[in-house]
DNA sequence: AGTCAAACGGGGCGACCGTTCCGATTATAG
DNA sequence: CTATAATCGGAACGGTCGCCCCGTTTGACT
């Protein structure tokens, strides 16, 4: 590959990462573009689809998501964790509540996975309440991120982590 | 006015409360005149904007909540009644989210107004943990809404007010 | 230095949506 | 029944956005 191409590729990277980041999913591609220093046709030479640059930008955030969690945290601990993901960077939230563009299903899967176990053990330990399912609180970190964006999101995180417990 | 003007002006509000309580604030004006049997033209003759529909079709059902809550209802059970609220009626739930479109002030704050009265009886009461605002339950609501929108509300419902009680 | 394929960029296409316009229609007063 | 003005419908406008195309530039290898 030549090599203002893959100083391209990069800038593209970079400014979407930032621009994601910090707007959702909902820019656009032009934007992406300008910011990077490039035309927006390069940016589709380099990733064909929006969502193949979404992808590229969001996987490793998804896999570092994964990894936390396996990395011996606790269940509530993790369950801010993943809020506090959501609230630093709007891709990510945009991507966990399913906004529009589809990411790989196994990334996905992966990090549910990872969330389930934690959950399952707390259950049987008997930290957490037993009725709740992985599902469940899927969908309560989605809610607590949208809903933490306008206020602040440790009071909110503490009433649905209390009300979590058994 | 003209007897059809009237009829008119009434078909495109049905149509528009069955399209935007099923659809959401999404749904484009052409669609909802399809419905009504009419054109787009005419819609815009009796509603100067998509605003000023959603307004005419969302303001009583926001008054109707505003009332509820006004009943002597327990805040408990009308913060359910919120949230089954914004299931049954997609455009309540936009509105509450404050997604895009501008509702009259008046209307949101009286319905807020009764809210936070409920909220700080429930306080006072001690049944309702101290340290939440108005504006955290306006956004747990949301949240909520969001949230059970993939899954069944009420175990979610129940894990949010458990997590509220003192 | 010269060559040429690879990469660039920005204008353009198609789709969607809110809004406006205007010729055709129709209800109502006289 | 006619005149007339209100109303109607849907085509058209302007704006946005994802995506593609193509004339031009530029980097790498000889």
């Amino acid at each position: 590959m030549r090599a203002d191409a893959r100083r391209n590729r990069q800038s593209v990277l970079n400014a979407a990462y930032e621009i994601l980041a910090a707007e959702g999913l909902g820019v656009p591609i032009d934007e992406i573009a300008r910011r990077a220093g490039v035309g927006a046709g390069t940016v589709y030479r380099h990733f064909p689809t929006k969502e193949s640059l979404i992808e590229a930008v969001v996987l490793d955030r998804l896999h570092a998501l994964t990894d936390k969690a396996r990395s011996g945290i606790d269940f509530a601990e993790f369950f801010t964790v993943m809020v506090e993901a959501g609230l630093t960077n709007r891709a990510i939230a945009d991507v966990l509540a399913g906004g529009g563009y589809h990411i790989p299903a196994d990334a996905d899967a992966a990090l549910n996975a990872a969330f389930a176990e934690l959950l399952q053990e707390a259950q049987q330990r008997g930290t957490i309440r037993p009725d709740v399912t992985p599902d469940d609180i899927h969908a309560l970190v989605i809610g607590c991120v949208a809903t933490a964006r306008h206020r602040g999101a440790t009071v909110l995180v503490q009433i649905v982590v209390a009300g979590l417990r058994a």
